[in-house]
DNA sequence: ACAATAGGTAAGATTATCTTACTGTCTGTA
DNA sequence: TACAGACAGTAAGATAATCTTACCTATTGT
């Protein structure tokens, strides 16, 4: 599929993508890592391996799923709320014809909020 | 919550499970990955380091997730099928009252059908 | 222009990993 | 018993990676 190098830089991407949309410089990431910030410079520019331990870490730091860091496609949705764990179950129990209509319904109550927020 | 060691730990005690569990040896493994058997044994004693992309690699070979050899707890739901993904999309969306209110409807469709199935 | 912040990069010191070899354990078998 | 083969743990020098500090550029706001 990939070679390690590549392996490497789409991790690297994720890094620095997770890091930016969590709004953090690498310096405050550095930070709580316990690291020096070149170090974080390297490793999002993939010259720098990424631990085990490091993604687990990161992951937590940037809330998002250890699974996106490693770069797996975003086939399988994390769900992690409770309630929408509860919902998710139900919704599997449903006919395919239940569940058409159910999205179509859930399609025009997010329209009509939508309206209201322009945006 | 856990340092750097311990999580290496877990880490390595994962690695070792799934290798077992899917039947193979320490040296079959050091040949698909490419490494020498020695590198496999201390990576499962929790004496070196796995790497992000490594991990990646142990998680094919062995036909588990990435997230359960990060030491992850299986608290998170995944949602495969496709029309599910988009309905627990919406349901993200939704506020957590229309979530209440959506959740007795389907716990209401469901005893109905279930009536009929007996459980 | 200046200061502050963010980020990229170089180079020697430091540390980890790699590679080979040796060791022990267990199992099956002559 | 004795031997062979497969599996796995560990040691030590050679090798390769990372760390740490420093310097550099670009951008932003004063």
């Amino acid at each position: 599929m990939s070679t390690e190098i590549e392996q490497r830089r789409l991790i690297a991407q994720r890094l620095r993508e997770a890091r930016q949309l969590a709004g953090l410089s690498q310096g405050q990431v550095a930070k709580m890592m316990g690291m020096h910030r070149p170090t974080i410079s390297e490793i999002e520019a993939g010259n720098r391996r990424v631990s085990a331990d490091e993604i687990a870490r990161f992951a937590d730091i940037y809330d998002v799923s250890t699974g996106y860091l490693l770069g797996n496609t975003p086939d399988k949705l994390a769900v992690d709320d409770p309630k929408l764990q509860l919902a998710a179950r139900e919704l599997a129990k449903l006919s395919p014809d239940a569940l058409d209509g159910l999205l179509r319904a859930l399609a025009a109550v997010r329209t009509e909020s939508d309206d209201k927020a322009k945006d």
